[in-house]
DNA sequence: TAAATAGTGTCTCTAAGACATTATCTG
DNA sequence: CAGATAATGTCTTAGAGACACTATTTA
């Protein structure tokens, strides 16, 4: 291909003499909300241990937000993607190398970093609770597994002349052994004859840094989302795991229980018997079984 | 809140001598898949029009792709969000200000520009077809809608050690009256016990910029996905329209063929019915309805 | 009246919800 | 045996698929 611009050069020529101009460039971190599933201490010998969805955070250690607690991240280097640029904090963080990795959103608000223009390109990690067990406290002792609740707080519903503005209020609750962090953010729908826009903004916010709330907020989303349609959730169970548990990660992901029956009529294509059975628990044993890698 | 950093620095202070740092950062523009529905001329007088979804391109006046149908873009200035450079965008390429605007992934692979690092915050943008119809050569003669098909021309599984490799491989057609680009794009899903991932690459391509292709079948995918299950096809409507016609944007979109009454059942709560009907076809009158602008 | 589209009725099939029943382990 | 969980059976309900039938307009 030879063809030439309006100045008369080849495209070999023009890349040439292509300087990259003066014009403000943002820097893009990579964000990551890094879920796993792990079991409360049991009641009693017979009864089976709850489940709880917890997320990574990490205790800022310097301006700005000092002291708050924000998700593993950091900026994207020129030699990598936005992917491997999070894949390689999480190994930084976690020590975990093959995990599910989806990209959520891109946050680009102005003032979410008082620093400078910073964009966030978020991902949503899943780890299995055994792998995790191995690599909590790594390096920082600052990194910290909390305990998520996101619950719908209420909801309004206000008429334009032609629409509607419909804001679904919800309370985000971070808790670890030591601390409780809670934000309320809201997803607000505009919703008008040819538009329709859904924006999220920060109600309340206390512990958490930047924007971060937010992002939290969006990948409980979309687990919730995909958790109905997909496999997802099998990528926090462990090699090998009870049919109970897995509707126990279900649960805890929706927050809302479900029915037995039916659950396993809808997860039945998603797993593969073994004949291997739990042992010891104070009751009938439980056959175990792993994620089908059919389909 | 006063504490201090290691430096002994309050944030304020921290803030006050914070200078940007010299690593490199990317630049980053917001690239539109503008969709519109428009219909073909009738076969006879009888007959009714079909309908064909079309995505505007513009065609690259200067290196790199010089030539080369492009997305509708630009790059983000920082006193802007993302989307808000995608509606300054839109606004300047086609006129139209309200409209369903929608993020879809950000697309950052080395390379993707020859330039320089360049990352791609990409949105689909839904046009009703009224609308679209006075606004469409409005400053350049070189930003034209081409009609789009997306296809799945194979599907391939590869069996791995431990989980396996399946690679579905779309081609993807524009056509306008002068020209027809095709483009061949493969979604790799490598499916492993811990760990999943879906990737996207550009097999074969002629007459497309950059790695636009990729973000076209992104937003395909994106489009079919949620018309199941959301009123998001609504926004390709005109503001009155009947039933088979929005049945038509439906087959248009999903690429194959609904049953009536299932289809009507299925639309009811999105659509409200008005009094008004068709006039002038060459068989029974159709009853107009609108978007519903409940719920 | 023929050609075309508009619109409805209804049977079937599948999946989910609800709930009851039986099975099996451990202390 | 009591207490707990495991696992399945089945009735009901909701929605989609399939297809047939009736209705209404214009040249």
């Amino acid at each position: 291909m030879d063809l030439l611009d309006r100045d008369g050069l080849t495209e070999r020529e023009f890349l040439e003499q292509y300087r990259v101009g003066d014009f403000e460039r943002p820097s893009v971190a990579a964000d990551m909300v890094i879920f796993t599933v792990t079991n409360t201490e049991a009641d009693s010998y017979r009864k089976l241990p709850e489940k709880e969805l917890r997320v990574l955070l990490i205790r800022r250690g310097g301006h700005p937000y000092i002291g708050k607690w924000a998700l593993p991240g950091g900026f994207v280097r020129p030699s990598e993607t936005t992917g491997q640029a999070a894949t390689r904090e999480l190994r930084e963080e976690t020590g975990v190398d093959d995990v599910y990795l989806e990209q959520l959103y891109t946050f680009s608000d102005m003032g979410r970093d008082p620093r400078t223009w910073v964009m966030s390109c978020s991902y949503m990690a899943l780890i299995d609770s055994d792998q995790v067990q191995l690599k909590a406290g790594d390096d920082a002792a600052d990194a910290t597994w909390f305990k998520v609740t996101y619950r719908l707080l209420r909801e309004r519903k206000e008429l334009l002349e032609n629409g509607y503005v419909k804001t679904y209020e919800y309370e985000l609750k971070l808790s670890s052994e030591e601390e409780e962090l809670t934000a309320v953010v809201d997803r607000t729908e505009t919703v008008k004859p040819t538009s329709a826009s859904t924006v999220y903004s920060i109600v309340s916010n206390n512990g958490l840094a930047f924007d971060h709330a937010k992002i939290i907020a969006c990948a409980i989303e979309r687990l919730r989302g995909k958790v109905n349609y997909s496999d997802i959730a099998l990528h926090l169970m462990p090699p090998l795991f009870t049919l109970t548990e897995l509707q126990q990660v279900y649960e805890v992901i929706l927050d809302k229980e479900l029915l037995k029956a039916a659950f396993r009529r809808k997860v039945a294509d998603l797993v593969v018997e073994t004949d291997r059975y739990t042992e010891n628990a104070g009751h009938r044993p439980s056959r175990l079984y792993r994620r089908s890698l059919e389909d």
